[in-house]
DNA sequence: ATTATTTGTCATGGAGTTCTAAAAATGGCG
DNA sequence: CGCCATTTTTAGAACTCCATGACAAATAAT
């Protein structure tokens, strides 16, 4: 079954580039020349990916985005004039899984729009890779990325982090995150073997150690995984 | 008799995915794409449960709720699609009883559901997510939240508050509340350790701390956790 | 067999929490 | 009102809990 693309751009000429190329790849293409009108095109369409222009008249990519985000989670690929532009991108809270600044080589996006389709299509609810923000947590294959780099995790590590993102927001005791890394009993000293485990991950997926965001410790509890922003 | 399960969500593959397996439990599974559906269905087949969908077209997760939890009191599990939109159930007004992030497994959504169901037949309805007014106490993910703000409770805190809440309207006595926040036994002199937690909690949570409006004083007893507006 | 990696133990210091004790304030009731 | 019982408030001592670093044991890799 194909995919379907939504192209957002005003300007014709990168759209007809982009349904051009990305035609060849066998996609379902579809167009709107700005945010207004990208939002009544996703609406009804239900795309699998967005490839949205930041600077639109009407209404531009941020605005757009400000909206849609709360109606789905469909994959966006933004795409922008000046470089400059990325740290608005980021910096912004738009929730864009991608970016790629003009002009860009065709072939270069032809390998994004991939990327992010493949990995989205494994974010459907049978798929086994949990992503929150930059992260990806690939169950099957057992690996980790930040920001498309892999991260090496250790066998407990991985399983503490596996369990704390499935049940995202939760907060566990050590005894629970204990029995989950291992198999057979165990004891209630070694309860303190989580907290070096902690540790560890924090040290290689917190961007700042010390102000954990994502491994949070809950006083006299555990831990809990969340996105605390 | 088999309890009737109402599932909210746009994407038809997570839909059939969760009829599959619920199925297995014996549940009667009813189906909406969206809120303005879910209402009708609802109405209609008033269900024991209902997993919803948080984004969705046409009505989101949130607008229903806002409508339907005038008209019942049916537990409600969220489903959402990113880490961040937990805050958002939290703190926004909506009544959801449980949350889980997708991809979920569907052992923890059928633990979840289990758990749910199990305690909402038992007429006192113990929810995971206890709401009076603009707070809102997580229980899972050990959570206090004011008008979206994250207060944080001690353990003691915590506990007690939870107790409280659980039982709105119900005065305790000192003994009980020391009892419910220490495990092995207690000592008739600790009693007083309660009243400082009262003070301690009051203070985080009082809009007036000298006209106490949640954590009532009951003379010559102990407290009650009540909305006295 | 040797090395590297991973896992678990322990001690320490500091942060956060709980409890006590005593004084001040308040409520109930004759 | 005035008294006593009860609750509130305060401060600090005692305690619990967590992060950290150093290290030893177990396990895997070479």
């Amino acid at each position: 079954m194909s995919k379907t693309i939504l192209i957002v751009d005003d300007d014709k000429k990168i759209r007809d580039m982009l349904r051009l190329y990305l035609a060849k790849d066998q996609y379902y293409i579809v167009e709107a020349l700005n945010g207004r009108e990208a939002l009544y095109v996703a609406r009804y369409e239900k795309p699998d990916l967005i490839l949205l222009d930041l600077m639109m008249p009407e209404m531009n990519g941020i605005e757009f985005m400000k909206i849609y985000r709360r109606e789905a989670n469909t994959p966006v690929i933004m795409l922008t004039a000046r470089a400059s532009e990325i740290d608005e991108i980021l910096g912004l809270e738009i929730g864009a899984d991608d970016y790629i600044t003009k002009p860009f080589i065709i072939q270069a996006l032809r390998a994004r729009v991939k990327a992010v389709l493949r990995r989205a299509s494994g974010d459907a609810v049978e798929s086994d890779v949990l992503r929150v923000g930059e992260m990806v947590l690939d169950r099957t294959g057992r690996i980790f990325k930040i920001k498309g780099e892999t991260v090496n995790l250790t066998p407990s590590e991985f399983s503490l982090l596996e369990l704390l993102m499935l049940n995202c927001g939760r907060a566990y005791s050590r005894i629970d995150l204990l029995q989950h890394i291992t198999d057979g009993p165990v004891l209630e000293s070694q309860t303190r073997a989580i907290d070096v485990h902690v540790r560890n991950l924090r040290a290689k997926i917190e961007p700042n150690c010390n102000e954990p965001r994502f491994i949070q410790t809950v006083y006299g509890m555990g831990y809990r995984f969340m996105d605390g922003d």
